[in-house]
DNA sequence: GATCGTCTCCCCCGCTCGGGGGAAGCCGGC
DNA sequence: GCCGGCTTCCCCCGAGCGGGGGAGACGATC
């Protein structure tokens, strides 16, 4: 059974881009396109596909509002792979804190939009820098951790989050973070959510990679 | 209430010095010595110190069977602090495993070794190669990681552990991690278990901090 | 043959974690 | 004044995690 895809962006161009890629993959389908983030709804009811690759910026319904509604509308909803120009793009970040479950750049190689749609849909998240730093590991140079860095200061962690993350990337539980702060553990766990949620990781053991990988504490 | 300490090991000297360095500081106070493992139950019964620093080699006893009987015999146990010379002890993987609560070089610094003592009394863990690292970086130089790859090597992971820990280093949750490898969740569960067992480390995350500190995972 | 280590899977259980809410006080900007 | 962000704390709750056992299968080694 292929991993069924459903393209969402303005332009008809990058539609055809991305068809052609996944389409050559014997193991992805693709079962429809939409131009507009407002027509995905009845799409994702009529063909419930695996994967909607979504693109943010669409004139519309942008692929923010698309996702959130995607995800509060439709029983057993498909995942979410957000497509962007920029690295740096905003809404990006956005997307991922309305439930997206990755996000892809334009620009990336033909195989890494395979790998990215085939990770999603095996309900792995790309949210977080340490699986973008991945791809670009297998796929050749990628040069460096751009992406990492990008995400970690897209996150913009308050002075506190920050202090919570570098106890956390010290493998304090959450108890031991609030007895060295000072504070109630629920505090620590409201920080730990907010920590989580800019950064795109599913648990604490995600961001402290994500800590890693973009340089935010040092390992050696 | 400051700190209470047993020191046990065979030579006097050693126990000289490090009565030395802890009873300098004012929150800490050594409560007894014992000059080996043998003496170590009915003296921890008698002074209840919070922290034991126990020396593994030891004529009668030795650290390790030290350690087992304290944590089994009393109720409401003292932490462990095992002091070694070694930084490959093999000995000192065992008396983790015991349950122990850290290792401490015998030619650490004295403020290191204060540290330590405040730190284990505290509760957290120094097991794992990122305190160590930690200790090594927050008092000068220290030289790299010397003792996080050691820890690492001293763990012997077998090819399906470390393998599993490769995973646990890129964010899978143990259901993940099964269904890439092909085998059961409950199957990862022991791998992962033995991974922290051999670690020293308390959950996956602290196994994740000691991938990236001993260069077994690459960050960047 | 017996033993050991590895890999596989199973049980039960308690706890931490993380999400979902909300709410208060504080401070600074509009 | 009002509003928004940050920090602090609270509730409930489900799920994953990790510890404690055990056990069978396989291969290598003794």
């Amino acid at each position: 059974m292929p991993v069924t895809v459903l393209l969402v962006d303005d332009e008809p161009l990058v539609r055809a881009g991305l068809r052609a890629v996944l389409a050559a993959q014997p193991d992805i389908e693709v079962v429809g396109e939409a131009a507009d983030g407002a027509a995905v709804i009845p799409l994702v009811r009529q063909l419930r596909p695996d994967v909607v690759a979504m693109d943010v910026r669409m004139p519309l319904m942008d692929g923010i509002e698309a996702t959130r509604a995607v995800l509060r509308t439709v029983s057993d909803p498909p995942k979410i792979l957000v497509v962007t120009t920029f690295e740096n793009d905003e809404y990006v970040y956005e997307a991922l804190r309305a439930g997206a479950d990755g996000f892809l750049l334009k620009r990336a190689r033909p195989a890494e939009i395979v790998h990215a749609v085939r990770l999603v849909a095996e309900g792995e998240s790309l949210l977080f820098p340490a699986s973008v730093r991945q791809l670009a590991a297998e796929y050749g140079d990628g040069g460096g951790n751009p992406a990492a860095r990008a995400a970690m200061e897209r996150a913009a962690l308050t002075e506190r989050e920050a202090e919570v993350l570098r106890l956390m990337a010290r493998g304090l539980s959450n108890a031991e973070i609030a007895g060295r702060l000072i504070v109630g553990t629920e505090t620590v766990k409201s920080h730990v959510s907010a920590v989580l949620a800019k950064l795109g990781a599913r648990d604490r053991t995600q961001a402290v990679i994500a800590a890693y990988e973009s340089g935010f504490v040092a390992p050696g």
